[in-house]
DNA sequence: AATTAATGTGAAATTAAATTCACAACGATG
DNA sequence: CATCGTTGTGAATTTAATTTCACATTAATT
């Protein structure tokens, strides 16, 4: 068998989206090792090359879901303007992002998660506060400049604003992808708009 | 060893009981019979006595959070009166449920249901979206009523509401009970109202 | 082109469960 | 009180995955 070589900053790169990607194709299980080897064309074993075991595979992981998580939040920064608009683009890009790659979720409330390292949930738990907490500042600055009512607390608002794609997202995941994510998030962004503002 | 000998009728509801304590108690992993075993005060073979497998096992523990889940139902039709009052004590009940029984969410989650089986997929959603059925029906008597404003289309409104406690139980969840989800759930609660009523 | 370090391979060892099975204890029933 | 079906036990067995290891191949450097 011939498969060529890379660096192993690519490798990791590429066997840390696999996870996502093998997660994502909701055909089977926890994800395994042979299954991550085979998606990026490569041996169980060479895996080990490349990570110290299936922990740290998962710490990568973990990483990967925090850039994106957060990329979201940095493209809405320099791309939109305005509070209220932010908020607009960031539940259409967090739900778009939660339905293509459905592994997030699955790595979220993984069993792995849960069992043993309480760092591991405690890390998972400050990616999630880290997000509602940017989230939050942007309702704040919305706040600030009068486009967003004083009257509820920043941090309330944070996570209803969460609320609206969670239900969605696991109605699709569990529907095999039938359930209408954006369908669901067009309607309720006017409502949550009419909560916020007025 | 002696161990009392229990109707398998008792013991099933026992060891799906058990199931939900021990993904509760969040120390540990994925459940194994063992620990399930352990915690109803059985060796882990006996457990094959009431339950053909881990499978079957899985199926009775699904029975017993869908039960769970329509109990509360059933509780706010009998124990109150108005679809804005039983929506109110649903949430309320929702959030105790989830964080006094946190295998719930776990399960809910668990890998096991995603992988293999498309079947298990399929009746988590059915269990789910019933759920949200029956709320959407509470919305739909208020709006009849006249208590709930009619342009907001009861099925947005009902993922909403689910919306609510979700974040706060996730948040819980990962924060091994930190969280404060009675909290949230009292701070959203008025907002989610002035929202749905005029 | 030879050396070396990094990456990949295949087979084998390890690990951790679920599961099976032969047997023991119990409880109801005649 | 003898029998029979049910429930419980402890010791194997099975199964399925991660991980290790000795060896092969490649890329880079000289």
């Amino acid at each position: 068998m011939t498969t060529e070589k890379l660096s192993t900053e690519i490798r990791k790169e590429q066997i840390a989206e696999a996870v996502l990607q093998v997660l994502g194709d909701n055909n089977i299980k926890r994800f395994n090792m042979a299954d991550i080897a085979g998606q990026v064309g490569l041996v169980p074993s060479a895996l080990y090359r490349h990570f110290k075991g299936r922990d740290a595979l998962m710490s990568a992981v973990l990483e990967l879901i925090r850039s994106k998580l957060y990329g979201n939040i940095e493209a809405v920064r320099q791309q939109t303007d305005g509070a209220v608009d932010r908020l607009r683009d960031l539940l259409f890009r967090h739900g778009q992002l939660i339905c293509q790659n459905h592994g997030i979720p699955r790595i979220i409330f993984s069993d792995e998660l849960w069992g043993q390292k309480r760092e591991r949930r405690q890390r998972v738990y400050r990616i999630v506060t880290g997000y509602l907490a940017e989230i939050e500042d942007i309702i704040r600055e919305g706040q600030d400049q009068g486009s967003i009512r004083r009257d509820i607390q920043a941090r309330v608002m944070a996570a209803m604003f969460f609320g609206i794609v969670q239900p969605a997202a696991l109605l699709w995941h569990m529907s095999d992808g039938v359930y209408d994510v954006e369908g669901h998030v067009t309607a309720a962004w006017p409502i949550f708009l009419e909560t916020i503002t007025r």
